[in-house]
DNA sequence: GTGAAAGCGCTAACAA
DNA sequence: TTGTTAGCGCTTTCAC
C-alpha cells in the first residue's frame, strides 16, 4: 500500500536533512560538481533514492541551467524530421539533457517567433532550429539570446552554428542519374521563394540552383526547364500539369522534395501517363513515401539522423562555450535509384 | 544602429522602476489580475513594450504557473498526431499557453515516463498523452501530480480525463462497407497486445473487438479471421502474408491502421494481385497516405482535429478545477471509401 | 571538503 | 487600489 500522494513535493532541503549534510553538498552532488566526498556522494544518492527526489528544473533554471533543450520544427507533418529529430535525441539519450519540440507554422514566421521566444522565456539551455523560414536577423537576435544551431540554412553567421545537407550536390548527383539514363529533356520543380534576403539561404534555392549547374555541365544549357510552385503534393501537381502542357515535354520530373514527387505522381495518373515508361519522377528526402514499395521513388537521402546528431554535438559545445568559433558541417547525401526512373521511351 | 546586446535581459523590477509603480503592479497586468486601476495597466504596459519585457517563465513557474502545456507523443511519424495537434494548438492559440512536445518512443513504457516526468519537473501546468502505452498506474501517478488529459485510451480514471475515438463503432462502419460490397471472408490485421491489464484499453483491442462483433451481429461468425502483428508497415506485409497462405484466402482485408494497409499493399503488390480487383483492402485513421491519389485508400476518419481541441478544452478545465469530475469524450469516426475497396471477385 | 547565506525573477500574503 | 515583504527551490559565492 502506498501512502496518499504527498502534497508538497520532496525538495532539496528534504535530502539535505534525510542525508544530514547542507542543501550544497546536495546541490554539488546533483550536478556531479566539484567538490563533494565519495563518501558524501554515496550518502547523498542514497537519500535522493529513497525519497524520490527529482530536483525542479525551474528553480534550477532561475539560478543555473534548466537541462533542457528546445527543437523548433516548422512542419511536424515533413516525414524528413523525425529522422533528424532522431539523430538529435539519440546524441542527447545519455546527458541529463531534456528534448522538448515547439511546433512552428509552415511558412510562417510569427508562429516561429512566438515559439522560439517561448524557449527562451523558459530558460532552455539551447536551441536547434530546423529549417527555418525566418529571416537572417532573426535567427541572429535568437542566437545572441542563447546558444543555437541552424539546421537547413545555407547562410554563415557569426554567432550560432549551422549543418546543411549540399543540396547542390544531392541535385547535380539527381541530374547525373538521369542523364547517364539517357534523359535531356529534365524539368525541376522548385519551391517558390519571394524573399530576396534570404533567397541563397534556402535549401530549395540550392537545389534549383544545383539542378542548373549540372543541367549547364553537361551541355543541357538549351533544356533546364523550371517550374516555380511550392514544396507541397499539391505545388507538384500543379507544376506537373504545367509541365504537361509543354509543346515539347519532358521526359523526366526532378522534384525539389519528395512530396511535391506525390503530386507530380497524381497528375501522371489522372493524365494516363505510366512512370517510368512514359516519363521518369524523381523526388528529394528519402522519405518513408518514396521508399514505400508500391511507389519506390528515386530519390536522394540527406542522412537525417546524422543531421540531427551534428547538430545536438555543436550545441551542447556551443552551451559549454557560448563564445566558441562558428562551426558549419555540411554533409554530402546519397543517391536512392528506384523504380519511378528508367531510360526515356525511345 | 543598435546598441550591443545587453547582458542581463529586462526584469519585472526594471518595468516597475520605467513604469514607477511597484513590482506587484506589474505581476498584476501581467496575470490580467484583481487590483489594478486602467491607468495604471496603460502606464505599465507601455513600460513593458518599451523595454522590450517578457516575463521569465521560469520564475513565474517557482511559484505561480508556467503557461506550458506539455503535449507527450509516443511517435511523431505517426501520420495521424500532426491533426491532434492541430486541434490543440488551434484552441490553445488564444490564450498565454505554449505548447511544448515531448518525443516519447514507440511502445516504450520507459521513454514515456523519462518525457512525462521531465515535463513535471518543468513544472507544466499541464499535461495531454496523446496513445500512451504506459500503465494505468502509471497514468494515474501522472495525472496526480500534474493535470492531465489521455487521448485514445479507453479506460476511465478518476483522476484524468479522456478523449476518444470509437474505435468499435469505426470497425463496425468497415465490416458493414465491405459486406455491403458483397464480400464475406473479411479478415483483420490486429496489433498484438502482450499486456492483459491494459488490452481492453488500448485501440487496437477495440477495433479487433469491433471487428469481431460486426462480424457476429452480420452472420459471419464463421469467417472471423484475425492475424496478430503489429500497428507498422511490417506488421501489415507479415499479416498479408500470411493471409494469402491460408487455403481459402479472405476477399477483402481490413487493416488496422492504414500504416498496416500500406505492408498489405506491399504484399499483394509482391505476390502479384491487383487491388481492388482481387482483394479489397482498408485501412483505419485516413492519414495523407490513404488520400494521396494513387493509393487512394479506404479508412475510417478519427477526426483528428476535434479530439485535439477537446483534450486541449478539458486540460484547461482541469487546470482551473483540478478536483473537477473526470470527463469521457468519445468521437465518432467517419467511414472514408476510396478506390482500394470492391465488390469481390466473382 | 564542507556549509552558511545571498540571491535568481517572480507571485502571493498582507498591510497601508 | 497600491506597495512592502517573504518566500518558491535551487545554485553560487565565500568563509571556514
Amino acid at each position: 500500500m502506498e501512502p496518499p500522494a504527498p502534497q508538497r513535493r520532496v525538495t532539496i532541503v528534504d535530502v539535505a536533512r534525510h542525508a544530514q549534510v547542507s542543501t550544497t553538498a546536495v546541490s554539488k552532488v546533483l550536478r556531479n560538481a566539484y567538490g563533494a566526498s565519495p563518501e558524501m556522494r554515496t550518502k547523498v544518492r542514497r537519500a535522493i533514492d529513497e525519497l524520490g527526489y527529482r530536483p525542479n528544473a525551474a528553480a534550477r533554471g532561475l539560478r543555473g541551467q534548466t537541462y533542457t533543450i528546445g527543437v523548433m520544427l516548422p512542419d511536424i507533418r515533413n516525414p524528413f524530421f523525425p529522422e533528424i529529430l532522431d539523430g538529435i535525441t539519440g546524441h542527447l539519450a545519455d546527458t541529463d539533457y531534456q528534448v522538448f519540440l515547439g511546433p512552428g507554422g509552415r511558412n510562417d514566421e510569427q508562429a516561429e517567433a512566438r515559439v522560439t521566444d517561448a524557449m527562451i522565456d523558459r530558460g532552455m539551455d539551447g536551441i536547434i532550429l530546423i529549417a527555418p523560414v525566418s529571416s537572417r536577423a532573426r535567427l541572429e537576435h535568437i542566437a545572441s539570446a542563447v546558444p543555437a544551431v541552424v539546421v537547413g540554412r545555407h547562410g554563415h553567421s557569426t554567432v550560432y552554428d549551422t549543418v546543411t545537407d549540399d543540396d547542390v550536390a544531392g541535385a547535380a548527383m539527381l541530374v547525373g542519374h538521369l542523364v547517364d539514363l539517357g534523359h535531356s529533356r529534365i524539368a525541376h520543380i522548385e519551391h517558390h521563394e519571394s524573399d530576396p534576403t534570404r533567397i541563397a539561404e534556402m535549401p530549395n534555392a540550392q537545389r534549383a540552383e544545383g539542378y542548373r549547374r549540372a543541367m549547364r555541365s553537361l551541355g543541357l544549357a538549351e533544356e533546364i526547364d523550371i517550374v516555380s510552385t511550392s514544396y507541397t503534393q499539391q505545388g507538384g501537381y500543379e507544376g506537373a500539369t504545367q509541365l504537361l502542357a509543354r509543346p515539347r515535354r519532358p521526359t523526366a520530373v526532378f522534384a525539389g522534395a519528395d512530396i511535391v514527387a506525390m503530386g507530380v505522381l497524381e497528375a501522371l495518373a489522372e493524365a494516363g501517363l505510366s512512370v517510368p515508361g512514359d516519363i521518369s519522377v524523381a523526388g528529394y528526402d528519402n522519405t518513408t513515401f518514396a521508399s514505400f514499395g508500391p511507389i519506390s521513388l528515386t530519390s536522394v537521402d540527406q542522412a537525417g539522423r546524422e543531421i540531427g546528431g551534428n547538430a545536438a554535438r555543436l550545441l551542447l559545445e556551443r552551451i559549454a562555450d557560448r563564445r566558441k568559433a562558428p562551426v558549419q558541417v555540411k554533409l554530402s547525401p546519397t543517391l536512392v535509384p528506384r523504380r519511378t526512373t528508367a531510360p526515356p521511351p525511345l
